[in-house]
DNA sequence: TCTGGGGTCCTAGGACCC
DNA sequence: TCTGGGGTCCTAGGACCC
């Protein structure tokens, strides 16, 4: 039997609005709500301050209506930059506990500290002496959960705030958490709720206590992790790791009005493309599938996306990729939602093996040329393949090259015919 | 007067290969 | 005489979370 673990979830207090108030002493005390834009139709409450949410106001929820439930509150926009620079200085205050820390999202993340001993306190006293130095330092309000496993930790973070610490040990399981709702489960949302209830389980307790078989029947392995957290269990470790393989990278945004019209579509989808494209070189990686959101007017979603012969990060290479799945694909109704994701993502350089990366970018270049061949063909034929062939004034490579605007050494070389070969060998395999 | 924007994970079907 | 079964890749959608 291996020693049991002493996990932390540290969970930010409303915190985006208590970054505000630390900002700005006036905000202290008042009701406070941080929402977009309502004249953009962007306005639902994304965060409110306790002294809101004692007014009925709870995200998200749209602002009119906080603004009814609550008459005299405060509203401020998000300001993501200012949130960022906080969570920077919160998670330095954890690292310099531990570094077995895991950052989940801007405002929480989880700590083992099973073996620190700080200044001869453990457990317990150590949340509460790492709570007060966030307050001290920041001005910011949190509630630790102290917990054996993940998944007890974070139960137990929610069930003081503000500024609350809870132990739950697994023994106190079935007295604290199995009288509570299933969609109180982290995990368990909605849907799983309503169709946890048409099979008769309501709560933890009847997760618990139901055959494990049955539910990974109904529910594949999300009804395995169900009962196995409804007893207690998570073996999930602490991965401080878990920030740097990200998956995705993608902008959307809700239009100002909704719309069919063509040329401001496209518009908004090239601003999504650069800003995806900057995000993308700003993390050193290429995307190799582009993803494209449209949601109707009726709020219908669909996503529609492609593999791309290689990986890209450029704003043209990203935007054409959009552009031609919205072509593709819109049906023609106005549009409420667009958005592009950067998918299947690929480390640039340094974090790949000296061997690993040459043989990678030898295959990417031979995709290119691949695509570039596809190309030529499909637009001028077999002949135009002969190395100076020409269409009107110029080679087929020369009209190629202007058209997309950017002339490589890679296509130099194709025009040279100094890689040309190896691609035709590709070609017999 | 409805319901943002950033993500992750899982499932399922079809294509394709052996 | 008629049609296996496993594995992988790709795509789309959905549930969930903050």
């Amino acid at each position: 039997m291996t020693k049991s673990r002493i996990i932390f979830h540290v969970d930010m207090n409303s915190f985006y609005a208590s970054v505000e108030a630390a900002y700005d002493p006036s905000l202290r005390g008042k009701p406070l709500a941080i929402a977009g834009n309502a004249k953009e139709r962007r306005g639902i409450v994304v965060t409110a301050s306790y002294e809101a949410r004692a007014k009925g106001v709870k995200p998200p929820m749209p602002l009119w209506e906080a603004e009814k439930a609550c008459p005299g509150l405060l509203v401020r926009p998000p300001d993501f930059d200012r949130y960022r620079t906080m969570s920077r200085k919160m998670f330095e205050i954890l690292y310099s506990y531990t570094p077995l820390v895991e950052p989940v999202s801007i405002d929480e993340g989880y700590m083992d500290v099973t073996n620190v001993h700080f200044e001869g306190t453990h457990g317990l006293e150590l949340a509460k002496i790492i709570q007060d130095h966030i307050y001290h330092d920041l001005h910011l309000p949190s509630s630790i959960g102290v917990a054996p496993n993940k998944f007890l930790a974070k139960m137990a973070s929610d069930m003081k705030k503000p500024m609350g610490i809870t132990v739950l040990r697994k023994r106190e399981v079935p007295d604290i958490l199995w009288p509570l709702r299933a969609v109180e489960m982290h995990g368990v949302g909605e849907k799983t709720a309503d169709k946890l209830s048409r099979l008769g389980l309501f709560t933890i307790e009847d997760l618990a206590k139901a055959d494990p078989f049955f539910l990974t029947e109904k529910f594949g392995v999300a009804g395995k992790r169900m009962h196995e957290k409804a007893n207690g269990i998570d073996f999930r470790p602490v991965d401080p790791e878990s920030i740097h393989d990200f998956k995705s990278i993608g902008n959307s945004t809700t239009l100002p009005k909704d719309t069919a019209n063509r040329q401001d579509i496209t518009r908004i989808l090239r601003n999504l493309s650069d800003s995806v494209s900057r995000r993308l070189k700003k993390k050193d990686v290429y995307a190799g599938n582009i993803q494209l959101t449209i949601r109707y007017h009726d709020r219908k979603t669909i996503t529609r996306s492609k593999k791309l012969s290689y990986p890209v990060d450029g704003t043209d290479d990203i935007y054409d990729q959009a552009k031609q799945l919205f072509h593709d694909y819109w049906n023609g109704r106005s549009v409420r939602l667009l958005g592009v994701t950067g998918m299947d993502l690929v480390e640039k350089g340094h974090a790949v093996k000296p061997l690993d990366l040459f043989n990678y970018e030898e295959d990417v270049k031979k995709e290119r040329l691949q695509s570039m061949i596809g190309e030529i063909r499909g637009k001028f034929g077999e002949h135009a393949l002969l190395r100076g062939t020409q269409i009107g004034d110029e080679t087929a490579s020369d009209q190629l090259r202007d058209q997309k605007g950017r002339g490589t050494s890679l296509e130099k070389d194709f025009l040279r015919g100094t890689i040309g070969k190896d691609v035709e060998d590709d070609d017999e395999e």
